[in-house]
DNA sequence: ATAATAACCAACCGTTTGGTATGTTGCAAG
DNA sequence: CTTGCAACATACCAAACGGTTGGTTATTAT
């Protein structure tokens, strides 16, 4: 990797990790020069404004760890136990800054989805190509499910009661309300079985 | 109502809407005190810092109509239908603008919840109040639900899962992806009963 | 009638914001 | 050896921010 490079990628991960503590607008690109030690003119070099910086941040750093987390659980051979191990050691895993700063893609979406059509637009696609990874996998199993289950419907419930949680804990700054709502999330996953 | 609580409460309502459609941090003061038709000495005498304002919006403003929200459903003799109700009701009932704003104490608790203590504690007891109210009412029917659950656990899930819709709607501006979260988040409450 | 206070206004303050225009450095090609 | 461009740095800008100041009405109590 060129220095260039580096460079870009190194404030990619700083505005990554300002944006998802202090939210997008509230991160100040002062704030990201500070950290990584450049100038404002080697910011605007690489990018072309704030929100082009932020549309960057999106694509290349929040999507493929979003997304980097949640296949591996629905890859698995059973996507329900796949599911409920995934939010159980997401329970277990995270620290308290993590608790506090919740998810990057919803603090994203309650932030900017309705004061910003790039980011509002780049949110849709990933939330529905979320939902289609989830449907695909509950449909390898569809035998075993019941049958009046409208999977599209799930699936969307999941994700919303998982997002809903994290929302939660930001107020309590512990662990206890995530864990409840991921217990009972399991439950009800699980009783999507026959 | 004296003209001074007049001018108090027109200053708390508009700062409420602003609240709700920007947030706390893009809500300008000066915007307010355009649709108010009032100075910056006006809204300085009736609160000491934006701060104070934005808890004032909360005490005053929001929880007064969040708790008049659910607590019709709530005391029905059925809390179950109730809810099935009020989540059909508020989906029925939305208008576009209310989808893509959101649930303002949700928005808050995203927001302000892991940025400022004052906020943070207000939201949690908000949440707690909710909480209990919702345990209160599913208590009096607990001989018709499953022994198994945590009724606790329950109404922290209930409530995630309705705020993780309203999240979910903000990016696909409409009422769709609300309609398909309540809808299976009914179906999952009808499931609580034996 | 007058004093006191509540209710409000206009102007201004220092700070921070995102953004820009110009200047400088190092390396690579010709 | 020098020309040229990539990759920055420096210095600056206008606008907006929350907040303060000193002064001005309007209302009420005495």
């Amino acid at each position: 990797m060129s220095d260039a490079e580096k460079t870009r990628q190194n404030i990619l991960d700083v505005a990554a990790d300002e944006i998802h503590q202090h939210g997008y607008k509230a991160t100040s690109l002062s704030v990201i020069l500070e950290r990584c030690a450049i100038s404002k003119g080697a910011l605007y070099y690489h990018f072309s404004s704030k929100i082009e910086l932020g549309y960057a941040v999106f694509e290349e750093i929040y999507v493929p760890t979003f997304l980097n987390t949640w296949q591996p659980a629905l890859a698995q051979k059973d996507p329900i136990e796949g599911l409920c191990e995934f939010f159980t050691a997401m329970c277990n895993n995270m620290n308290c800054s993590e608790v506090v700063c919740g998810c990057p893609l919803n603090n994203l979406c309650e932030e900017m989805a309705n004061v910003d059509e790039g980011f509002r637009l780049r949110i849709l696609a990933m939330q529905e190509k979320l939902n289609q990874l989830i449907v695909d996998s509950l449909s390898k199993i569809e035998a075993s499910l019941r049958p009046e289950l409208e999977l599209d419907q799930v699936a969307y419930f999941i994700v919303s009661a998982f997002h809903g949680s994290t929302s939660l804990s930001k107020s309590s700054r512990n662990k206890e309300l995530f864990q409840k709502v991921t217990s009972e999330l399991c439950r009800y996953i699980r009783s999507l079985k026959k």
